[in-house]
DNA sequence: TGTACATCAGTGAACGCGCGTTCACTGATGTAC
DNA sequence: TGTACATCAGTGAACGCGCGTTCACTGATGTAC
């Protein structure tokens, strides 16, 4: 069970670079490294297509050749795995802004899923690689990490529990990983099955998250 | 919006037949058919991965050359959209008899859900492929179907509003489709993170089950 | 200030591979006469 | 009962393709002297 880095992530340009590219000046070899994870998550936006990243075609898109990739990745699955890395980063960083400045573990909680639903949703292919896909996509030793902001998210329930706002549980683990299937049910069914018949999104991701709230707090007469 | 073809499934074993193959005697052709289908999902077990299912491969496994493939199905995608449905019509046959006999309308919920999980993480390869593929694998006019079961599951949420198990909830659309989505959700995980430490499955199942019956149906004092 | 040179960023051509698919075919077998 | 033949199940060889990866290389650029 390892970290994830903590580093702040830009959610970056799903530009592909125009063609003609400039060499990188001497002692700005890195720079390449970048641009070629930028057109990767590219390709996967835009093919959708885990398998669509092929060494040949992101050297294609960033305007070097195939290669020039393998100066700053071991081979192609050192590649997706940093793709993946990334993806998991932005995720991270996205439910940590939205439940900034929020006191109630509760709301915190809740904000923490929404944020993780329109996240996803809103980057599904990258999602697909991190969460939906086989474990090959996924490095070495990563497999076993915990999820984008579980540790936080157990804070907030072990809180939550101690305020009496979640009733009748009293193991934080249990009560997350719950917390984290449901999210990721929404999530995933949605990406998974675009052309469904669903009910509307918002509607949907409320009522399973009030029912869910109010299956953890003792029934709706608890609620706010 | 369309059914699934209402075949009996049976079982298949995942067995790769042994290579001397007897050629099918005349009128008897569609045999091939049968063999390639399990040779397929003998594949899809074995590799975990549906890239894996090449025409290529699959004929060996079958033990007949390449093109023999290509007189019972159009192309590649023809055969993977016929392996999907299979596992459509087995996930479906596998609830209906878990429900069989059963005549509360929220047993026959939570069996329904134990069975879908049950059935899946059974055959989570094949799972994998209709519910947590690209739409690519299924078959065109069956992405936006039903999931498996998922009428008489709607028929049974409405029993139990009806018979107040279920309250303050009065649509079994979204009242089914947040069940199925917690218990996509439950799945789906557990087959994405096989390595993750999760707690014992069973308690996982059970608490978020119990949590969302709960939550369904008004508090924990209403519980059996 | 000038220059030789080590280093760095990146290239062009080629390798062997497995793939989906097509083509013209073969040889067994049931059947019409 | 015998036989010619249409049909059927399946084959062997080849196509063109994109792939990951390797190799020896080129040419720009910063720097030591």
């Amino acid at each position: 069970m390892r970290r994830w880095p903590e580093i702040v992530p830009s959610i970056p340009s799903s530009s592909t670079p125009s063609h003609p590219r400039v060499r990188a000046r001497r002692g700005e070899g890195e720079r390449l490294r970048e641009e070629i994870l930028d057109a990767a998550e590219g390709l996967l936006i835009e093919t959708g297509d885990e398998s669509a990243l092929s060494i040949r075609s992101i050297a294609d898109a960033v305007g070097v050749s195939p290669p020039s990739i393998y100066r700053h990745f071991a081979d192609r699955n050192d590649l997706v795995y940093a793709v993946a890395d990334r993806q998991w980063c932005h995720l991270t960083f996205a439910m940590d802004r939205a439940t900034d400045g929020l006191d109630d573990p509760w709301t915190r909680i809740t904000a923490r899923g929404r944020a993780y639903i329109g996240f996803a949703l809103a980057n599904a292919e990258q999602y697909r690689v991190i969460m939906m896909g086989r474990p090959d996509a996924i490095p070495p030793g990563k497999a076993d990490d915990l999820p984008p902001g579980y540790e936080h998210l157990v804070e907030d329930v072990r809180a939550a529990i101690a305020s009496g706002r979640i009733r009748h549980h009293d193991d934080p683990i249990l009560v997350a990983t719950g917390l984290w299937m449901l999210v990721h049910g929404i999530t995933s069914l949605l990406i998974a099955k675009p052309d469904f018949p669903w009910p509307p999104r918002d509607q949907l991701v409320d009522h399973a998250l009030e029912v869910y709230e109010s299956g953890l707090s003792g029934g709706p007469e608890n609620r706010l």
